[in-house]
DNA sequence: CAAAAAATCCGATCGTCAATCGGTTTTTGC
DNA sequence: GCAAAAACCGATTGACGATCGGATTTTTTG
């Protein structure tokens, strides 16, 4: 999934806002950088085209609200990069890792910590 | 780091051949996709523009090797997902381990011993 | 060394896609 | 029903990857 520069803000935004219509989000950016408001409608439109926003006419105007969350986004990027590079799971967590690990002690503990909580999910849907 | 089509397949190529020139890399894609010698000649140049190939010329062509391994480009890769998402380590890590989870319990488990292994080596650096 | 062969470089074309916005149509609230 | 607001349409521009043909440069070799 390609994502232009505006893109990426105005999806920034609504993970942020939850939730706006494109008046409030053209008011948001045109301060920091100008644009139409129509250029923001058009935005919107692609990025529910593209299934990252949902819409839903509230009154007189659409409300728009992202599809997923962060996480789930950040990893369907994840995910097309296994695919793209054909990376096997042990490339990936060794890139991710190596990635944490320029962070801190803390960071590797946090990421244990999630391990388990991941494991006590699995076992509770087993159930 | 946008990378088109060919691009990605020339360069895992490159990661599987570890070293090729243009004639090498042209006929290897020429039975599954086509393309002439030229188009290979000039995704070569553009993948080494962006600096993810180095090239030397060795007796009478150029010989391309990539710049870094997969699992340090992957590492690029998520870095900018981490800025252009402004994603806290925190999401991060935890669509990361949501993505090893969908794969069994062994994964995780590999997940540990890595980061394990980080311990490690960063202790080591201490010394 | 000169001609032929090989490889590189240049630049033109095409296709795709984001950004941008003007103008037209459709909705909506009074 | 009408005026304002919102949505939709479509044209334009700018990047950029893919693709090649042809000119230029380099290498090989007779």
């Amino acid at each position: 999934m390609i994502l232009g520069e505006l893109e990426k803000l105005v999806l920034n935004y609504l993970w942020q806002a939850r939730e706006a219509d494109a008046k409030q989000v053209h008011q948001h950016f045109e301060k920091r950088r100008g644009g139409s408001l129509n250029t923001i409608q058009s935005t919107l439109d692609r990025l529910h085209k593209k299934g990252l926003l949902r819409r839903e006419k509230i009154a007189h105007a659409f409300r728009y609200r992202p599809a997923m969350d962060r996480t789930a986004f950040i990893g369907e990027l994840i995910r097309s990069v296994t695919h793209d590079f054909s990376a096997d799971t042990d490339s990936l967590m060794s890139a991710f890792v190596s990635l944490s690990a320029e962070q801190d002690e803390r960071q590797l503990e946090r990421l244990e910590a999630m391990i388990e909580r991941y494991r006590q999910n699995k076992s509770k849907d087993d159930k």
